[in-house]
DNA sequence: GCACGCAAAGCAATTACATCA
DNA sequence: TATGATGTAATTGCTTTGCGT
């Protein structure tokens, strides 16, 4: 962004958008009242660089966007790369193309974490921010990794309740076994097979045995920042950290 | 070698918009 | 048509890591 646009900007958050600026929800209660010079802070500074002119500019994360923002809203007019509003002054929500769906879903296939140079040829192919593409992937791991949990919940579960059963069915064996050596007072030592139940661990594709599930789920913790790790690695060698 | 500050990147939690039943 | 549920893009605040001084 250039410098005029940017003071700009900032005279007008200042002047204008701060203390003025509005939930969704207020607008809404507003409507009855519109104050007339709210749309101007709302087209011309959006939420996050309101805030973090008001709290404090060492906020990092804001700066980032902003920084990307200022860099490609220097496109603005010439493509669909800038922020779209509505007549409200709102951000109008981003809908993904199948198509732009479609390539960012085989660019994660192929690596789940983008380093700058991807992020900018992914960007300039689906003609969206540098930015948009970072968060669909920051949220795609996301929803990959609620997934995971889903699964490992459900394993242990179901885990639970073969041991509660495998236990019922033990003591109830114990029992047995007791009422057995009341009645025939035979020293007689019946060798009872080891319980044994083998399991799939979802998260690592182990064999696990029932016993060792607590073992397991450590050695699975393990294996996951194994692969974090080496995730990360990968990325440094990508050229991200 | 150690401490410090800074920037970049990632993540969790949350918000807010769009769509559908 | 209104409304609640759901999916997901976007934001915020924090932590971690690497690098220069």
């Amino acid at each position: 962004m250039g410098g005029d646009e940017e003071t700009c900007n900032t005279k007008l958050a200042l002047g204008l958008g701060v203390g003025e600026y509005a939930s969704r929800q207020e607008m809404r209660k507003k409507e009855d009242h519109p104050l007339v010079c709210l749309d101007l802070s709302f087209a011309l500074c959006p939420k996050q660089e309101v805030a973090s002119l008001g709290d404090h500019m060492e906020n990092r994360s804001s700066l980032r966007a902003m920084d990307e923002d200022e860099e490609s809203e220097r496109s603005i007019g010439t493509n669909n790369k800038s922020i779209i509003m509505n007549k409200n002054g709102l951000r109008k929500k981003l809908r993904l193309t199948k198509e732009q769906s479609t390539l960012l879903e085989e660019s994660f296939s192929r690596h789940s974490t983008l380093n700058p140079a991807r992020k900018l040829s992914l960007a300039e192919q689906l003609n969206l921010k540098p930015r948009q593409v970072e968060v669909w992937f920051q949220n795609r791991r996301a929803r990959t990794k609620l997934k995971q949990t889903e699964v490992d919940c459900d394993f242990w579960k179901k885990s639970c309740e073969s041991l509660g059963d495998e236990n019922r069915r033990l003591k109830k064996e114990l029992q047995e076994l007791k009422s057995l050596n009341k009645n025939e007072a035979s020293p007689l030592y019946i060798q009872i097979p080891k319980a044994t139940m083998l399991s799939m661990c979802p998260s690592c594709e182990r064999m696990v045995e029932a016993h060792h599930h607590n073992q397991a789920a450590a050695k699975n913790t393990e294996d996951l920042n194994v692969v974090r790790k080496s995730n990360k690695l990968q990325g440094g060698f990508d050229g991200t950290k």
